[in-house]
DNA sequence: CGTCCACGTCTAC
DNA sequence: TAGACCTGGACGG
């Protein structure tokens, strides 16, 4: 699931248990074999009995979880650096607040909490793609986080268009995490289709136009990039992800570690509340008429190219298969390779308009399998969209070295404010900002409403028959 | 049963 | 630019 939304939820979900719950004892890390164990150091230091508490925070594909020991003798200062756990999610990644005794099958790095029921914080990998390390420090080969950098993260790029992998088709480009951090193969494919960009166009060509500053009310592909990211978070995170509150909800206010009724009450509502949101958005629309068996979920419902039925897939120079509608553009890969067949539904539709299209229909078929949720046939997305372009008003590029040295300077101030908030100085008045940031108010797409968008996928099936 | 596919990095010819 | 790293779900025979 994880791409820079679910990454940045998981960091509020296990910074959530944190507040509520208090945990003790050696960190468990279940490896497989061929795995040496990263937290022997930060095990030997936190002893067997101490005590310690947990926050957590997202930057693109990274969550960081430090770890605060309650108990450190006097002499010894808390020293961030050394009590703090940078997580990769992999494929498969998660966080899950449990019930020991129901300890998730692919759990692989358990912190105990101290209190009654006996829970568990694990980080949950089924495929083992995650890795960890004992650090407080980002990748440094991992750029501004889309979501709470957006502007560092713009002028990260805008800076960077010399670089050679902007000479590469941009949808590739888009999961190189030295300038996308949080971008992935969902947002890569979203944030394109939406704007109607050829996902095969050269990335310097489309970038080089963009203004350093967008106008208000504009959007582009830099800063689609933040909007969709922070429409995912509102709705509760991608494909399949559950963060779980509803357990959350029954494990946490239990245990009275917090000395304040007060606090307790307030949490206690935060989580009911932000259960209740989750389970409206998860829930949503059961089918009135037919057999009700079709959930959809809101994550699907906001998807309107990765996946979906009617649109084209190309597999990348990389091996990625990239969604996207209408032409693919120039630098197409040359062994056209497609993954998925439309459903048969949408296929008629886009064979129909496929006969005169550049990048279509790919040579050589294969047995494909209609994808999931085959029952939701969409009609070819409007023509309209490969024809929108991207705004790409302002002066071309300007002289990017200046740039460059602005922007470095300025992420590596960025940088340090990061290890301030791991130092645990909490800063004077600067927390407010990422907070709010995150949840900042999203500017609306013109595309339909979700309502509108069922209406028309049903007419569409109905035109089909 | 077998094959293909998956929201992502890594490193090694 | 392949692969390697993994588990498991969906589908085909």
């Amino acid at each position: 699931m994880p791409e820079g939304p679910e990454l940045h939820l998981s960091s509020r979900f296990v910074k959530k248990v944190g507040d509520a719950r208090q945990f003790a004892g050696k960190i468990l890390e279940r490896l497989p074999a061929n795995r040496a164990p990263r937290l022997d150091d930060l095990n030997s230091r936190l002893g067997a009995a101490a005590r310690y508490t947990i926050t957590s925070w997202s930057r693109g594909k990274e969550l960081m979880l430090a770890i605060k020991p309650l108990d450190l003798p006097e002499t010894s200062k808390y020293r961030p650096e050394e009590w703090s756990i940078r997580f990769n999610f992999g494929m498969t990644g998660c966080f899950k607040f449990t019930r020991t005794d129901e300890l998730p099958k692919h759990a692989k790095v358990c912190f105990t909490a101290v209190g009654e029921p006996a829970c568990t914080l694990s980080f949950v990998d089924m495929r083992g793609f995650g890795r960890w390390t004992p650090t407080s420090d980002w990748s440094d080969n991992r750029g501004p986080c889309i979501l709470q950098e957006r502007d560092l993260f713009r002028a990260h790029v805008l800076a960077s268009l010399e670089a050679s992998p902007f000479s590469k088709p941009i949808c590739e480009v888009m999961l190189d995490q030295r300038y996308f951090n949080g971008v992935g193969n969902y947002l890569r494919a979203e944030a394109l289709h939406r704007l109607g960009v050829a996902p095969f166009a050269r990335a310097r060509d489309l970038l080089a136009s963009l203004p350093e500053r967008l106008e208000p009310g504009r959007s582009d592909l830099l800063h689609m990039c933040h909007q969709l990211a922070a429409e995912v978070v509102a709705l509760g995170g991608g494909r399949r992800y559950d963060v779980p509150l509803d357990v959350l909800h029954e494990l946490l206010p239990r245990d009275g570690v917090k000395e304040e009724g007060v606090e307790q009450n307030g949490l206690k509502k935060e989580v009911k509340r932000e259960s209740a949101v989750q389970n409206g958005l998860n829930k949503e629309v059961k089918e009135e008429g037919d057999e009700g068996k079709e959930e959809v979920d809101a994550f699907e419902e906001w998807l309107q190219c990765y996946y979906q039925p009617g649109m084209k897939n190309l597999v990348d120079h990389q091996g990625r298969t990239v969604w996207f509608a209408g032409s693919p553009g120039p630098m197409v890969p040359k062994a056209r390779k497609q993954r998925h067949e439309s459903s048969k539904k949408a296929d008629k539709q886009s064979v129909k308009s496929e006969s005169s299209d550049e990048g279509s229909s790919p040579p050589e078929k294969r047995a494909k399998r209609a994808p999931r949720r085959g029952t939701k046939a969409v009609p070819v997305e409007d023509q309209a969209v490969t024809d929108r372009r991207v705004s790409s008003r302002g002066t071309a590029g300007k002289e990017s070295a200046e740039r460059t040295v602005k922007v470095k300077n300025e992420i590596s101030r960025k940088t340090s404010t990061a290890s301030n908030k791991a130092a645990g100085r909490k800063g004077a008045g600067k927390s407010t900002k990422s907070r709010s940031a995150v949840v900042a108010v999203l500017q609306k797409t013109e595309r339909p409403s979700p309502g509108q968008r069922r209406s028309k996928r049903i007419s569409a099936a109905a035109r089909q028959t």
